[in-house]
DNA sequence: TATCGTGAGGAAAGCGCTATCCAACCACGG
DNA sequence: CCGTGGTTGGATAGCGCTTTCCTCACGATA
């Protein structure tokens, strides 16, 4: 198995290259112009298996460097049949989990001479099978589904059927966050996070919960659920169910649960939110309302977003390493496969900050 | 290696199609297994401009569906000569302002059909024209850079130069953000909107500005940096030369020239950040420093970035029609040029927020 | 010196598709 | 009844590159 990536080892800083040259120059002319054949050209210009000797070698990168000669990607797409491209599937590359994420895939991608094309399913979790098999169609050597993880069976199930197609054609994919799929996979320990979180908050003092739950349907959001279940239920508080309110996974629909919490009568305690842009809306909704923040209503949220760490007061959550994910992601792509499908399993880290104060020391 | 395809021409079998099929299906299988000849089944299969017997049509079609074909797309792009990939250079996906920006390309790519490949810079402008060189070997048809304008020649010169290179080997280039190239551009008036901010906040009672300008060789910080002092001069403010203090135009490097700023001694007036990124991280300075905010000073941004939107107090800005810039992009990109190159102009709108308090009505 | 193994260059066969060119075939009009 | 366009299918020539094979030269072994 040759390692030999198809990244054009030509220098970045060719003395003179003319790029003004209108037609395209080819691999044939380069050949012509070192007076080699074409096979001994292709060889010399990517690195194959075969070795050329060195001064044929340095005599068609000099030709190459000179003409300006850039390989046509489609031509050797075609040739070896497959792309070095690397399909990002995700919801909405606006939201800064999904870019946050789509840095790490982008850096280790690069790093390895893949190209990264990115789609996006604007949450509708049916969608990703199209784009998957889109990816197949061009002949794309490798996927990364950041999921939706929905509970549709019918969903999942094609998915399932598109990424084992996709693996079938000779390409690797991988999930991220939807492990009910027998394909390699990235899992973020959503309910363990949730759980450590709440069990924090339970020894500064927190008693009585409320959660903005995010979709019904989305798992994410179901787990960490759960997980705030256990943490409270481990530590002596208590999630009230009649506290647990359902809406969007965004800002949005964070502000709108949190308004019909307050409007439900709710003006002490703290809420989770099982994200940290739904956790800023309802501290927005909390600020319109006049409630004390932190002092009556505390607020944490999950997956620390960066660019919402310098919200006031500072936001308590679990630390999600985004960026590295997707550099994992893009690891076990590459990697050799073992036996069957293997998963990646990262934690999140929880962070106290000042929306959740320390109700003993006070 | 034979392909002794056992295509079993079978019609009516199963309704569903069969995509677990192993090695896959090309067109000559679609052709064979419908009894027509190859170039029939291409035209068929795609729109070409050539007209198919209906019932042959159909045939094809239902053939196609039955063995689940999927175009090989890296063969048509080199039968073609092109594919149809949109390619879009970044400077980090994960920062808000790009990753807006590249929904709205993506989404503006998707409705037209096209695949968008994504590259980043990492900061680095010379990296930019690697990119688009890259592109052109890709055979990409598009190309979009949203640029970091600099103000180095040779870098400049080089990025003019593969991105003349791209459009001559027939494919259409935009920028985003530097006009100074002959290419369709789609230019911020950031000169306009950030006078038009300082504008209203003398009108509101701000005299005394300071300035956290960003990197010298940035030219967008530098055209918002000239729109402040020519909005100060126009309402009867200033803008102290002792008080513009240059930085990254990064969160952190907004946060350090904050801090310099006291250091300095300034402890009253008006902070004008060439970004929103760069005015929270002054914000969190002012509030390590205890000082009163925006009661003493008053802190106002730029770009008006959607995750920013709940900080406290609420960021006064210029907003930025980032999604809309990137659909834009594409407009330019698909429709048929005209003659030289055409220009898109897209202004800033002030937006008031409590960050910059009025000071007369106090 | 004769033979074999090895290493490296060259010719050429595709990869799957599009597009050009030809040949049928049709419907007319003369 | 034959000539003329106008259609529409089919054969086929590539697109630019990779990758077998094949060949040849060279040195080592007998």
């Amino acid at each position: 198995m040759t390692d030999t990536r198809s990244t054009p080892p030509a220098s970045g800083d060719a003395p003179a290259a003319t790029p003004d040259r209108r037609s395209p120059v080819t691999l044939s002319d380069v050949a012509r112009a070192s007076g080699v054949s074409l096979a001994t050209a292709s060889r010399a210009v990517n690195g194959s298996a075969r070795k050329v000797r060195p001064d044929l070698h340095a005599r068609v990168l000099a030709a190459a460097a000179q003409l300006g000669y850039t390989a046509n990607g489609p031509a050797q797409a075609m040739a070896r049949g497959r792309t070095s491209v690397l399909g990002l599937v995700v919801q909405d590359i606006a939201d800064p989990y999904f870019s946050t994420m789509a840095a790490g895939v982008v850096r280790g991608a690069e790093q390895r001479g893949l190209v990264v094309t990115i789609g996006t399913t604007g949450r509708d979790p049916a969608k990703e099978a199209q784009h998957v098999a889109a990816l197949r169609g061009q002949r794309a050597s490798a996927v990364v589904v950041v999921g939706s993880r929905t509970d549709d069976a019918a969903v999942q199930a094609r998915l399932a059927e598109e990424v084992a197609a996709f693996e079938a054609s000779g390409g690797r994919a991988v999930l991220v966050s939807q492990e009910s799929l027998p394909v390699d996979t990235v899992v973020v320990e959503n309910e363990q996070g949730a759980e450590a979180l709440v069990r924090a908050l339970t020894e500064r003092g927190h008693e009585r919960f409320a959660v903005l739950a995010g979709p019904p349907g989305l798992l994410t959001a179901r787990d960490r659920l759960a997980g705030f279940r256990a943490g409270a239920a481990a530590g002596g508080g208590r999630v009230v169910d009649d506290l647990v309110l359902h809406g969007d996974f965004t800002r949005d629909g964070g502000h709108a649960a949190m308004h019909r919490l307050l409007d439900s009568g709710f003006d002490r305690g703290c809420v989770l939110a099982v994200n940290d842009v739904m956790a800023v809306g309802a501290m927005a909704a909390l600020r319109e309302r006049g409630v004390d923040l932190p002092g009556a209503v505390a607020v944490a949220g999950f997956d620390d977003i960066s660019t919402l760490r310098d919200v006031t007061p500072a936001l308590t959550t679990v630390r999600l390493p985004l960026q590295e994910i997707g550099e994992r992601a893009v690891e076990l792509l590459l990697d050799e496969e073992g036996g069957g499908p293997r998963t990646v399993r990262v934690r999140g880290e929880v962070v106290l900050r000042a929306s959740t104060p320390d109700l003993r020391r006070r």
